[in-house]
DNA sequence: TAGGCTAATGCGAGCTGGATGCGATTGCGT
DNA sequence: ACGCAATCGCATCCAGCTCGCATTAGCCTA
């Protein structure tokens, strides 16, 4: 599957240059470049969405199926030990990872589970009140908060799925 | 809630009342009034922080070492569909537990775990921006947001990633 | 005060998400 | 191509919580 096909947001050719990036960012930690470590990367830039480790896991094996989840899980905190990714606790469920670089918050509805994100600049104010008020530097990376989201919100009774 | 102690913080005899207000909505509700339920909600009113189910099980088991954690687990649940109390969960660990009627969000260190708590209105800001862009109506019951305190900030320097 | 209905409990098994120890494998500098 | 140690696969463990079921005990009625 090495297609190099021009279309969607983040085409095979941004991912494929970025995967290389990053792998090399962990060759100059001293790490090295595994099969199991360059299915992670990729399955991480091409979901359009957060991804638990156990799709993430799904997606890799997809293509390795000897790759372990524990293996997964190793190279997702290695990931985040490099900056690259950060992962949130949404919740109840499983945590999600995520591309570092993509600096938003998350607005998880209690209801349907549905997840917005918010850009940065959202909790902008926020930061500021906080940082003043109670010297606490808040954690964009990290940024869940819960709610009801609009749908949820405006159609009263809507049951999850 | 009707305040019998003026001046005191929670006393004693506020506690008694609060016990037995919540107890009687219970009642109220078709519930039934057993020692479990009763030591539940006292451990809940005395504490001076939030719990998590374990520590109201350490509580509870005090005084009536037969109550099984998963029963504290099921009156913790009844409670929070009465809308007595709400559990947020701070990140990785357990969630705690707290009344609702102490409306605030939680500031959580993700560096040394303190968890600072802060009044509602330093939020009515965000919700109020959230609600206009987004449709988003934060509930700030289960507010919990990640960062550094100023403790941690300010002592040891993190490097940025 | 007794009797009966059934909510609630005690207990343990089980589940999910995640961490860890260890021998085998394999990337990669030389 | 070789050798070292970083990394992997696997099994196993752990925390936090949930569930099924037989038994206990509130509460209501008489």
């Amino acid at each position: 599957m090495a297609d190099t096909s021009p279309g969607a947001a983040r085409g095979p050719l941004a991912t494929d240059a970025a995967v290389e990036e990053i792998l090399g960012r962990l060759r100059l930690g001293g790490g090295r470049i595994t099969t199991a470590r360059r299915l992670v990367v990729e399955s991480l830039l091409e979901s359009p969405h957060h991804q638990t480790a156990e799709e993430i896991s799904a997606q890799v094996q997809a293509k390795a199926p000897d790759v372990h989840i524990s293996t997964v899980y190793r190279n997702l905190d290695e990931l985040e030990k490099l900056g690259v990714i950060s992962h949130v606790h949404l919740g109840h469920g499983p945590a999600v990872y995520h591309l570092s670089d993509e600096d938003h918050g998350h607005l998880v509805c209690s209801e349907c589970g549905w997840v917005t994100e918010a850009p940065r600049q959202a909790f902008s104010a926020l930061a500021r009140a906080l940082k003043g008020r109670f010297g606490f530097e808040l954690d964009t990376q990290h940024f869940a908060v819960q709610g009801v989201c609009s749908h949820c919100g405006s159609s009263a009774g809507r049951p999850p799925a």
